[in-house]
DNA sequence: GCCAACGTTGGC
DNA sequence: GCCAACGTTGGC
């Protein structure tokens, strides 16, 4: 079993807005980053366990916890012309872009924000999170950092 | 295959 | 809103 972090920003899907959906599950649609389909493709198992990190928000940290519920299958987003991640170079016959399904688990006690886990980067070396540069909207996370990071709760 | 131009992410 | 740090596109 491996485990994640995956960003969303908030005023697109928070993670009250999984927490409210049916059976507290939806798709991580609209990935459109090669690296992270590929992440998404080859290595991402339904029991998996990611982090719910929002981004471009006033406090961007990691809020909750969700389960991979389902593992990676067409993201038909990239299908429709009036989604915001549309993508006509992706032929239904034979797919660009994937999407799994992540279903609520819980919040953490209290956010833990990425101020806080810089402050602690030495504790963490090989965070992909905190690795200058990083755009990825989906990062695997070592156990050793997954359970560092509970610890903290 | 190179690389300039452009688009996106996401912290601040 | 700014901008650094990417990734992608497309001309050559």
């Amino acid at each position: 079993m491996r485990y994640w972090l995956m960003k969303s920003e908030p005023d697109a899907f928070s993670i009250d807005d999984l927490k409210n959906c049916p059976k507290k599950t939806e798709h991580w649609d609209g990935v459109r980053n090669y690296q992270v389909r590929n992440m998404m493709r080859d290595d991402m198992k339904k029991g998996d366990l990611a982090f719910f990190y929002h981004s471009n928000c006033a406090e961007p940290g990691i809020v909750g916890i969700m389960t991979i519920t389902r593992e990676a299958y067409p993201d038909h987003t990239a299908f429709d012309p009036e989604d915001h991640h549309y993508d006509p170079k992706s032929d239904p016959d034979n797919p660009r872009w994937l999407m799994v399904d992540v279903t609520y688990k819980r919040h953490l006690k209290r956010n833990i924000s990425l101020q806080e886990l810089k402050q602690l980067n030495a504790q963490m070396p090989d965070f992909a999170l905190l690795r200058k540069g990083n755009r990825l909207s989906v990062v695997p996370v070592e156990k050793e950092y997954w359970d560092f990071i509970l610890g903290l709760e």
